[in-house]
RNA sequence: UGACCCAUGGUGUAAUGGUAACACUACUGAUUUUGGUUCAGUCAUUUAAGGUUCGAAUCCUUAUGGGUCAACCA
């Protein structure tokens, strides 16, 4: 209820403020969108703008969403694109109503392209590519026809079927609507609407040779499958004056397009193209690296789909450029992992500690886990019902070396010789004996733990400020993790003088081989969030094995203590 | 030296001629068996100049800045 009403008193963006008065002065009952990508890559941050976009508003005002591939250039396009798009809407959340490609229309488009070519608005051109470039004219100077122009409506009649018939190689011939080679706007300059490719197509095989543009392709599509409002990004928008000529002189159902400003995120890039080079040259482990903004590569990550959708509702849409702070998407994991990660305690770096007052039962080697003392403590503390689960304790553990400084500055709340600190569900421990090898390292600490200030039953008394995760060290289970930071180096990398490349953070990737884990890790799922306790999220990797978990570190989590050390400095 | 689109805190978005606001970030403090979470608070905004109006972020004009357009790509 709380919900509906926050829903209702958000404001509204431009398109929501459009959609509102075509339904309120009755032009549509309900509205239609669709989310069409072309099946010629992996769909990254700012697709998953448009699915939620599209999706979330014919959800919102009743309707639906139709998913269509714009497979017009049979040339770049791939059956193994349209299944990662699938699959990649599904994981986000969202269910289309209609599937399907706009080459379901080709007989149709073909139809349409004869009643322009009856109705005088269509010609055959022989020209080549070079030629059309020279006659199109510049932004700054007007175009001119050529001599093709003025053939006959009987005559391109025939040419057309002829082209279609496979009558003519490559570039041969085109087929261009006849507007106005003076017009300001390039696209109305006797645009292309056929050429031709004897190329085999994913889902028509071999039929045709010819295959339509864009523009002849996406408006039309639109207007068979009666979207109402066809949403895309700006750089379209000079195609709408082309997309509502067709509609009007082919007059077919109105439908209309809006644009809104694409998505950009800090600390990466967002184009196809410069995507395909990090993978082609090797700079990520694929179109899925975890650090790769594609919604697979985020999936890998060990983002989730609430987080990413409750992203997208924040940000909004406009008309303006913009470059997004990865920040706010992170905080918008961090805040969706919060509640639903199990916690696990894990050790990075290991410094043993040793608890001489501490009697292990199982002081032997062959020692099974239960002959020790096992703690309980809670799954996840942001969740009533998250349960617990039992963690191993004894006489050797690791914590983490960064917890331990011999001369801690005044507001260390860590371990230091003669301080107190609480392990995490477990005892508060003191610092007796710092050991060091024969360099000064420290290998060891010597430590005394207080019996009485067991977690849930503590009667010491004693208040200690920090706490800190720690592994058994003979139960501790190993694992690798990867450590992720952002790709590049730069807020913009596009923006940037030279090659984006050359902003690429050689840091972006740490492996750290070993880490110590609880055992109750050793069961791990896939689709399972974890916080390791003070470290940050994880999820398991697609590269573990058998012998070898491997988790991803899917976003740290937010880290005040570094923040003062920085600022100390 | 054309046409078109855009301009609100550091970032992203609201305010639809009537008190410039929300979120993130940053900073204070409180709570905390995660230096996490949670809670309370602070800093910070209309590109510029004219005009219309009782009143302009909003309407008009001009300037400035940014973006897009000359693929048989989408």
């Amino acid at each position: 209820m709380a919900e509906e009403l926050k829903k209702d008193e958000k404001s509204s963006n431009f398109l929501e403020e459009i959609i509102e008065t075509d339904l309120a002065n009755g032009k549509y009952k309900s509205i239609v969108t669709r989310f069409p990508p072309e099946p010629n890559g992996y769909l990254h941050m700012g697709h998953a703008t448009s699915i939620c976009l599209n999706f979330g508003l014919s959800k919102k005002y009743g309707g639906y969403t139709n998913l269509r591939f714009d497979d017009t250039n049979p040339v770049t396009e791939d059956v193994e694109y349209v299944d990662s798009i699938r699959e990649d809407i599904k994981w986000l959340g969202f269910e289309w109503k209609n599937e399907h490609y706009a080459s379901d229309y080709f007989d149709q488009l073909y139809e349409y392209a004869v009643v322009l070519i009856n109705k005088g608005l269509a010609y055959v051109d022989d020209s080549t590519a070079e030629d059309i470039a020279e006659q199109k004219g510049t932004p700054t100077q007007p175009g001119r026809r050529n001599k093709y122009s003025d053939r006959s409506i009987e005559e391109n009649l025939q040419l057309f079927a002829e082209m279609k018939a496979g009558k003519y190689k490559d570039g041969e011939k085109t087929l261009r609507a006849r507007i106005d080679m003076e017009s300001p706007n390039m696209l109305m300059r006797d645009p292309l609407l056929y050429r031709i490719k004897h190329a085999h197509h994913h889902q028509t095989g071999d039929k045709w040779c010819i295959y339509p543009m864009y523009d002849f392709a996406h408006g039309q599509s639109d207007s068979i499958e009666k979207v109402t409002h066809s949403i895309c990004t700006l750089e379209f928008v000079p195609h709408r004056e082309l997309y509502d000529w067709l509609i009007e002189k082919l007059e077919i159902f109105p439908s209309k397009q809006y644009e809104f400003a694409r998505r950009n995120l800090s600390y990466t890039v967002m184009s196809k193209r410069k995507l395909l080079q990090l993978v082609n040259d090797k700079h990520v482990d694929g179109w899925d690296d975890p650090r790769m903004p594609t919604i697979s590569g985020m999936r890998r990550r060990g983002y989730t789909p609430e987080g990413i959708r409750e992203f997208c509702d924040r940000v909004g849409i406009a008309k303006r450029e913009n470059i997004t702070d990865v920040g706010l998407l992170e905080f918008c994991i961090r805040e969706h992992l919060n509640k639903v990660a199990l916690r696990r305690m894990v050790v990075f770096d290991p410094l043993k500690v040793v608890i001489t007052n501490y009697k292990s039962v199982a002081a032997d080697a062959d020692a099974t886990i239960s002959a020790d003392e096992m703690l309980v403590s809670e799954n996840n503390p942001e969740d009533d019902k998250g349960g617990t689960r039992d963690i191993p304790f004894s006489n050797e553990l690791y914590i983490e070396k960064e917890d331990f400084m011999e001369n801690p500055p005044k507001k260390f709340f860590r371990l230091a010789p003669g301080k107190m600190v609480r392990l995490k569900s477990a005892y508060i421990i003191k610092c007796d004996e710092v050991i060091k090898d024969d360099k000064g390292e420290v290998v060891e600490l010597r430590c005394s733990y207080i019996p009485e200030s067991q977690s849930g039953n503590d009667t010491s008394g004693i208040n200690v400020k920090g706490t800190l995760h720690w592994v058994s060290v003979k139960h501790a289970i190993t694992a690798e993790i990867r450590l992720y930071d952002r790709l590049f180096k730069v807020e913009d990398p596009s923006s940037e003088e030279g090659d984006f490349k050359e902003y690429i953070n050689s840091d972006s990737l740490q492996t750290v081989t070993t880490v110590y884990a609880e055992p109750s890790l050793k069961s791990a799922k896939f689709d399972e969030r974890y916080q390791f306790l003070r470290k940050g999220y994880f999820t398991l990797d697609k590269d573990t094995s058998p012998s070898r978990m491997v988790f991803n570190r899917t976003v740290t989590l937010k880290d005040g203590w570094a923040k003062e050390q920085l600022r100390s400095q």
